[in-house]
DNA sequence: ATCGCTGCAAAAATTTTGCAGGTAA
DNA sequence: TTACCTGCAAAATTTTTGCAGCGAT
C-alpha cells in the first residue's frame, strides 16, 4: 500500500524565484510580500497570519496586508492553509510544481509540529468518492499528541 | 487492515437520558441545555453554535449561553468539535460511551456531509506516533469533494 | 438556601473593507 | 502613466467576560 504523498525536501525555493512567481503571474513584488515570502521560506512549519505579523518588524508590514497577501497567496496557490484544530489558521509555504499536500503531527502541550510522510491511501480515497458518488475528493488529515518533551 | 472505527447508530439518545447525564456530573438541567441537546439529538450532522443559535425560538436561549453550554458539554465529552476548514467550529453530540470518532465527507459546493465509517489505520497511527517519540496520538480527518447534486 | 446558570451588554479578538496616497512595471 | 498595493482607521464578525438576578436542586 501506497501513499500518495512523500515528504518533501525542506531547502527552500529562494526569495528570487518566489517573487519571479508573483511577477509571472502579473502580480508586484513589494516590500511587504517580500517580507512575508522571505519569512515563510524560512519556516518548516505553518505560521499565522499574526505569527507572520509578530515576526516581521513592525515598519516592514501592517496586519491588514498580511491578510490580503496571503489571500492573495493562497489564491495564487503559492501558500497553503493548515487547520490545527484551534482556530487558527496557518500557512506555509508551497514549493514550484508541487501541491503541498503533506500532514503534521502536533504537540497538544507546546504545540510543537513534526512533518508527516505518510498519507491517507489513495484508493481508500477513491472508494469513498465512488461510494458517495463524490468528485474531486481530498483529504484534510492531522495527527495529534504529547511530544517527546512534553511527556 | 481493518479501521478502527465503525459506522455508529444514527437512533438518537433520549433527552431524558442526555439530562441526566448532565444531572451525574452535578450540572444542572435547564432550558437553554436542554433546548441545545434536543436540538443536536435530532441532527446527525455537526452545527456551528450560530447555527444552533438561529434554529432555537431567540427565547429559547442567548447566544452567549449557547457558546458556554457548548464549552461545558465539550468538557464533558458529551459534545464533539469537528473543523470542516472554513474557520467555524460545528459540533455534534457524542453518544454515552462512545468517543466520537469519525470522519466525514464534504461537499465544497453546497456544505451537505455525509458520515464517513473508514478511518485511518491505527497501526499507521501507531507507527507515526512510534517513529516520532509521541504519546496519546489520535488524528483529525475530514474529507472534501462535490456531491452528485452539485456536479 | 445555595450556588450555578442566564440574559444583557460591554469588551476583546479576529478578519474585512473604504479610501487616499504611493509605487512597481 | 496606470493599475495595483499599502497604511490607517473604521466596520463587521466572532468569541469571551462581568454582573446582577433567577432558578434547579
Amino acid at each position: 500500500m501506497k501513499a500518495h504523498c512523500d515528504a518533501h525536501s525542506h531547502r527552500p525555493e529562494s526569495l528570487a524565484d518566489l517573487t519571479e512567481r508573483l511577477r509571472a503571474r502579473a502580480r508586484k513584488v513589494t516590500g511587504p510580500r517580500q517580507a512575508i515570502l522571505d519569512l515563510l521560506r524560512r519556516q518548516r512549519h505553518p505560521l499565522s497570519n499574526r505569527e507572520i505579523w509578530r515576526a516581521l518588524p513592525p515598519s516592514d508590514c501592517n496586519l491588514a496586508t498580511i491578510y490580503r497577501a496571503i489571500h492573495l497567496l493562497e489564491r495564487l496557490g503559492m501558500v497553503k492553509r493548515f487547520d490545527f484544530g484551534d482556530g487558527v489558521a496557518r500557512f506555509e509555504l508551497v514549493r514550484e510544481g508541487d501541491d503541498g499536500h503533506h500532514h503534521h503531527l502536533v504537540c497538544t502541550v507546546c504545540a510543537s509540529v513534526v512533518e508527516i510522510a505518510d498519507c491517507f491511501p489513495v484508493e481508500w480515497e477513491r472508494q469513498i468518492a465512488k461510494e458517495h458518488g463524490f468528485g474531486s475528493v481530498t483529504h484534510k488529515l492531522e495527527f495529534f499528541g504529547v511530544c517527546p518533551q512534553c511527556q
